[in-house]
DNA sequence: AATAAAAAAGACCGATTGGTTTTAATTGGC
DNA sequence: GCCAATTAAAACCAATCGGTCTTTTTTATT
């Protein structure tokens, strides 16, 4: 510890750190809302409070803060499927769980906007190669994510043995995805609150033995 | 008729008018592959081969150009809906024929770059208040399509009394759509084809009496 | 063939884009 | 409290953005 110490989350840090800290922070909330090319170097140093050379210090380009925003809330994001699944008994809970927490991407945002990984895909695809790999990559590794929770269930005899895994993990992935585009364009909750109990009732009478 | 006519798809038009139809339908793809931003003027005037002059004689702005070329893109997909739906017998191929029709804006698209009623609720969404007023009609009104072709099967005794049709319609848009989304980013039509796949499997066990 | 109108090209515009470089201020270890 | 290093501001840059305006070409009518 120092005379002058800087912060964010309790963690202390140089100076130049947190400043990068906050530059990711803010741009990744910009990025999620208004996407790569909708979010310009000015809206960044609006948001962040800083010059460009304050911002330039620290990364080379924009396309190093949008790769370092995306890797932040992608962590986060896996981190909140991981801290919630931490406490299930079962995999029916973790399952439920899964669920709960693409809603509460919309009803208790890590990052505004909806979920980061399915906004930069759809963002990125087919204008920004780079972004649409990482966005790729994290999208399956979700999706392999959901699918091993309902590999774990047939394990443990809770699931029926005869329900496709990978199938189920792309149902609940995609739908949630697409309800959550539907609520954010609605600029409500509904559509994904109704998905939700779809997809648990679906869970009650499909999947459990 | 007139010694110099100009047509497209079997309509003779004026040439002004054969102009105006070569924007929208150029940049209509532009902005459903790149989105609004993503698609520049500059991008305009090289994929239709014209100058700056020969757009703005057409069109007061770009705003312009998006919105024509969303109502043309919503009234295809529309079309496409209605014309596969005409061609059936009850209300459970009517369903079926309207995944399949959602899987069919990848595998024979109408405009290239998946659903542009989805796409542009996305791109829109916090950037184009405008843009996406729109694109959320067009949702709200494809779910209400949906619940409509639901209900009338439960009419029909076709379906269970006991299915929610605003639901089941939520159900079956948000699932396709995120899976079109699944799919673009990976490239293929894996997620597409499987998640219809479960859909069709759902209308035989959960929803057919 | 002449002509007015419509269409398209081409030159131009200010503002903004992402990015660089130079200068000034702050920071942290001694 | 000094000094080197880090950090950030400020000024600057070429390129591109959406858009306008004038001129030229093409079209449709007589």
């Amino acid at each position: 510890m120092f005379a002058t110490d800087w912060s964010y989350n309790d963690i202390t840090m140089q100076k130049g750190e947190a400043t990068r800290e906050l530059i990711i922070r803010t741009s990744a909330e910009l990025f999620n809302t208004r996407g790569y090319y909708g979010s310009s170097m000015s809206d960044i140093m609006e948001a962040t409070g800083l010059k460009k050379g304050g911002i330039y210090n620290h990364f080379t380009n924009k396309d190093e803060i949008a790769f370092a925003a995306f890797d932040r809330s992608y962590g986060l994001v896996l981190k909140r499927f991981k801290e919630k699944l931490a406490v299930c008994e079962n995999s029916e809970q973790k399952l439920r769980a899964i669920i709960e927490v693409f809603q509460s991407l919309l009803t208790n945002p890590i990052v505004k906007g909806g979920c980061p990984i399915f906004n930069t895909a759809v963002d990125s695809v087919d204008v920004h190669p780079k972004l649409q790999k990482k966005a790729k990559d994290s999208v399956n590794t979700l999706l392999k994510y959901v699918e091993i929770k309902v590999e774990e269930g047939k394990i443990e005899n809770e699931f029926k043995a005869s329900i496709n895994a990978a199938n189920f993990a792309l149902l609940l992935v995609s739908t949630m995805e697409g309800a959550m585009m539907v609520s954010r364009v609605n600029g409500n909750h509904v559509a994904i609150k109704n998905t939700a109990g779809i997809l648990n009732n679906y869970i009650s009478t499909q999947l459990l033995k």
